[in-house]
DNA sequence: CCAGAAGTACACTGATCTGTGAACCACCAG
DNA sequence: CTGGTGGTTCACAGATCAGTGTACTTCTGG
């Protein structure tokens, strides 16, 4: 399989051509002679290094995808107060949001893709419960009462941010105030109004 | 233009079998001979009344958009207690994703149509700015503090569970929980935790 | 020097896509 | 009876799509 193989340079261009011209425009509405015009490259190094554009499409989503847990770990990292650490990737949301304006990739690749045999649902799950086992951890990490049931309104908050994005709502403020607060309450004795029923 | 002219019976069939295949595999991917063939009528037809595909997107998005809307007023009005009625649009959310499993028609009509001078751009602001409108009416009605803020919260709420809706995590429930909390604690006295910063 | 790997150039297939043209039919109101 | 509206049938244009075949070049390691 020529995906398992390391990628040559030729492959990396292609790569980044693919992954900034998906996430902008649309996986099914971009060509492999879009991609490959914009890399530089060839269609026909296009289709030696990767076999197929659902297999271009897979490599886009797994390296967009390692790229942001690598951002989320290393602002995770960066926090010496673990209790700080748990609202982390609000943080690295905010930097991302940055240079990444058109919402959630694997939200918008599913909304392209349904079959669910498809790669990319395994990898957009995959991903979401990433998150969501690392808020539970960073939870507990933190003394936080209650941690999965936690972890899961910081998903919520989380993923609907990511979702309000494109609606230029500024959610992200909000939701991480939110989600601070959330955490704040979990560390206090006693069943508050967040952690009841 | 046709899009303005009264639905005639063959009009609202094709209209029917577009908004559920547009839904279930995606707007790119559903061809406008598809769309014929599974309403029974003929493309020549479709093109009469709707006079291109990009018309008949549009006529989908506005017609799920009222249909809706319709569901959660008539969910919010069966609520005599205007504290209840600040999380109604959650139960109507409830109901919706029963026959709706591919979570938001519009994120994932925006994930396909890049091209803000798209009219779907314009539809899909308008349904998440009239719901973050009605959370603060409702709100403001309940007597609840800062009642634009909360607003904002329950808005990111609602829209994280539909996000996450297609992944399975059962997040809804979670959400509304922590929705009706935040109702709450903005109707006690003073600053709660969840109201100050 | 040579073999193999990586990439190029370019034509091409077959399928699918949106959209159109034109003749035709059935029905209903004036 | 007649004209118009709504719908059908079917062929077709023009573009774009994913993917292939083949011969050529260029570079590098042994």
């Amino acid at each position: 399989m020529p995906e398992t193989r390391s990628r040559t340079p030729a492959g990396q261009r292609i790569l980044a051509a693919a992954e900034e011209l998906f996430y902008d425009r649309g996986i099914t509405a971009v060509g492999v002679d879009l991609i490959a015009e914009h890399s530089g490259l060839t269609k026909r190094t296009l289709y030696n290094q990767f076999g197929s554009k659902d297999h271009l499409v897979t490599a886009y989503l797994t390296e967009r995808d390692q790229r942001w847990r690598a951002l989320v770990r290393d602002t995770v990292d960066t926090c010496a107060d673990p209790v700080e650490a748990v609202t982390a990737p609000f943080d690295a949301l905010r930097t991302w949001s940055r240079t990444n304006t058109r919402g959630c990739a694997f939200i918008n690749a599913l909304a392209e893709l349904p079959d669910p045999a498809h790669p990319a649902h395994r990898i957009a799950a995959d991903q979401k419960h990433w998150l969501l086992n690392l808020f539970g951890e960073l939870a507990t990490a933190a003394g936080c009462a209650q941690p999965a049931r936690l972890a899961t309104r910081l998903l919520v908050l989380h993923e609907g941010a990511l979702a309000t994005q494109p609606l230029a709502l500024d959610t992200l403020a909000e939701s991480t105030g939110l989600a601070r607060s959330l955490v704040r309450a979990s560390l206090e004795t006693g069943g508050l109004e967040g952690t009841q029923r």
